[in-house]
DNA sequence: AGGACGATTAACT
DNA sequence: GTTAATCGTCCTC
């Protein structure tokens, strides 16, 4: 896709991203569930704080990758969208594997049926070989790590919205997309409220 | 320098 | 339904 795809406001790329074929050699998956994290404005983005070594990348202009690391052991993919500076960007949560089978098994050996290959967003992000390495890739250029097409047309009564997944802040917006009734869709699941400690609060000694 | 937590997943009961 | 795994990042002191 065009820079100017990327370029717009994160919302209407987010909506716009879901039947879209993101492609990584041989694979190719057909985004089936997408969030959007609005950058400076989104208490749950990772850019909400400023601009660190980690989400320098969504800083900077659209149209290009963002791949962090969590829970120690998962990877997962954005793409950098909106006007330059907003750092805002699309997760891709889900997927439905239409080429590269093969490859795409032996990248996800966990999975049990294909229907699970790109189901969630570290399994997406591992199906499509997508590292740390990659994170500030290009993604409007040709032989990059991750490349965007246009897939068949979506229509758009198919398109729901809801709450964004397995957050705990800015619960009540409804930045995450889908496409009604595909089995790829992973199922809603609330940010799990922990307690919060004294070293957090920085109340924890007297004054 | 220390510690809490995470845009999750797989493997359990 | 529950929970362990596992470590980079960032906040706090």
């Amino acid at each position: 896709m065009p820079r100017a795809f990327f370029a717009r406001p994160v919302l209407e790329v987010a909506h716009d991203l879901l039947g879209c074929v993101v492609c990584a050699g041989p694979v190719s998956v057909r985004l089936t569930e997408v969030e959007a994290y609005q950058g400076l404005d989104d208490p749950a983005s990772h850019a909400f704080r400023g601009p660190t070594p980690r989400t320098q990348v969504m800083f900077g202009p659209p149209g290009f990758l963002y791949v962090y690391f969590t829970y120690g052991m998962h990877w997962c993919a954005n793409l950098v969208c909106g006007p330059n500076g907003t750092a805002s960007a699309v997760l891709l949560r889900a997927g439905e594997v239409i080429a590269g089978h093969e490859v795409a098994r032996q990248r996800r050996p966990a999975a049990r049926v294909d229907r699970d290959l790109a189901r969630g967003p570290a399994r997406l992000a591992g199906v499509l070989g997508l590292t740390g390495t990659d994170s500030g890739a290009d993604l409007c250029v040709r032989g990059g790590p991750l490349s965007v097409m246009a897939g068949s047309t979506v229509d758009s009564a198919a398109v729901r919205n809801g709450p964004r997944v397995g957050i705990r802040v800015a619960t009540e917006r409804p930045w995450r997309f889908w496409l009604d009734g595909e089995p790829t869709v992973s199922t809603f699941r609330p940010g799990v409220l922990r307690k919060r400690t004294n070293a957090q609060t920085g109340r924890s000694k007297l004054k």
